[in-house]
DNA sequence: TGTACATCAGTGAACGCGCGTTCACTGATGTAC
DNA sequence: TGTACATCAGTGAACGCGCGTTCACTGATGTAC
């Protein structure tokens, strides 16, 4: 990092939005300043602007590449167990709350970051990929069942992962143990909430 | 509101308390200016400073308040169905969701508001009054169910909830429909999640 | 290959605004006598 | 019952800081000829 630094930076677009994130770790989104985020990249605070046209939109490109991960992860355990359903929506409940732990700070900028969705359609876009990707798993689960029983199993899915992200992050659940624990946790909590359904008519 | 207002206001603390979560309501808790508040309130910027020794005194109070009648709300559906403790279980999930959707904003600063329960002995434990009659209201469900099936159950139910308010009030689920539509999907999520756990030994 | 010039990516300093907080003050209230 | 005085709950103005953003600039780079 302190290497004599020449004037032109190489990838500064790329070093701010890592040093954002890093900061986000420590301090949270709304601790996040522009000007420290300048600084941690060794440039002077008025540089940010050559390549973003304000806080906002780092932020949003932030959430972006977020969206984009999170939705390849989901997208990657789509793929796992072909010949089991229920494992296949477990896994990507985890490989969901995995996302959120492993990239803290891309979470939080999605869920909290203030960016309206609705200005980026691209990122609309791939947020909505991943839904469906959910959706479409806990469909399959039990295609004959009746649409408000998918749905609320849709819902249901969806919501246990995305609490148990905010609740682990916010440390609000007592003394979690090691990560394999808290995961063989998770899993034995979306069995709980998977097994039966796959089984049930109706 | 607008009745000539005498010098002395009568119950300041309270009407900035209100005013506080309806700007909250409208613009967030970050969006929240402790001005704007005292001048809906319809005081000067400096009043609220006789009542609170600063901001962050004042969101802590909200969320206090909240914590308390968070815990009463679902102490109040600990007492529902007697004899059925799986549908007691779900009225205590409904009365969680209830709440963060009847109280956005006390429930904004319950979770978003970065106040450290640590350093606010009193609402740390209302806080944890109302963990525990979910934790015990959960292992009622299945006392015999070896401890981390219990403990899976517990972040499940915590979870899912959670997740649902949260996501309610994201506006994050596609076309919710009427709120009774809404309560009944949770319905029928939470009892998907429980009702195999009663059934089940092990 | 060397020079002129456009263009790009930085700098340092300053501006400006929002907003939390404080200060010296004044009006209202309640209590002692 | 009336007056003096302590106390409390407001006011208006100002301070100060954090921080997003802009401006005129300068150093580096690449391309035309």
């Amino acid at each position: 990092m302190k290497a004599k630094r020449p004037y032109h930076h190489g990838d500064l677009r790329a070093a701010l939005m890592t040093a954002a994130l890093s900061l986000i770790d420590e301090r949270g989104v709304k601790g996040l300043a522009l000007s420290d985020a300048a600084h941690l990249a060794g440039v002077s605070v008025a540089a940010p602007y050559r390549h973003f046209k304000d806080k906002e939109a780092l932020l949003a490109d932030i959430a972006a590449e977020g969206f984009t991960m999170f939705r390849d992860a989901l997208a990657c355990a789509a793929q796992s167990h072909p010949d089991d359903k229920v494992k296949r929506l477990v896994e990507m409940g985890v490989a969901y709350v995995d996302f959120a732990l492993h990239h803290r700070s891309h979470f939080k900028v999605m869920w909290e970051g203030g960016i309206a969705k609705a200005n980026y359609p691209e990122m609309e876009h791939t947020a909505s990929q991943a839904y469906l990707l959910l959706e479409e798993a806990a469909r399959d689960l039990h295609p004959r069942a009746h649409p408000s029983r998918q749905q609320a199993l849709v819902r249901a899915a969806w919501s246990v992962v995305h609490g148990y992200s905010m609740l682990t992050l916010e440390e609000e659940f007592p003394a979690h143990g090691t990560e394999q624990n808290a995961r063989n946790l998770l899993r034995q909590s979306l069995h709980l909430l998977l097994d039966q359904f796959a089984a049930t008519a109706t």
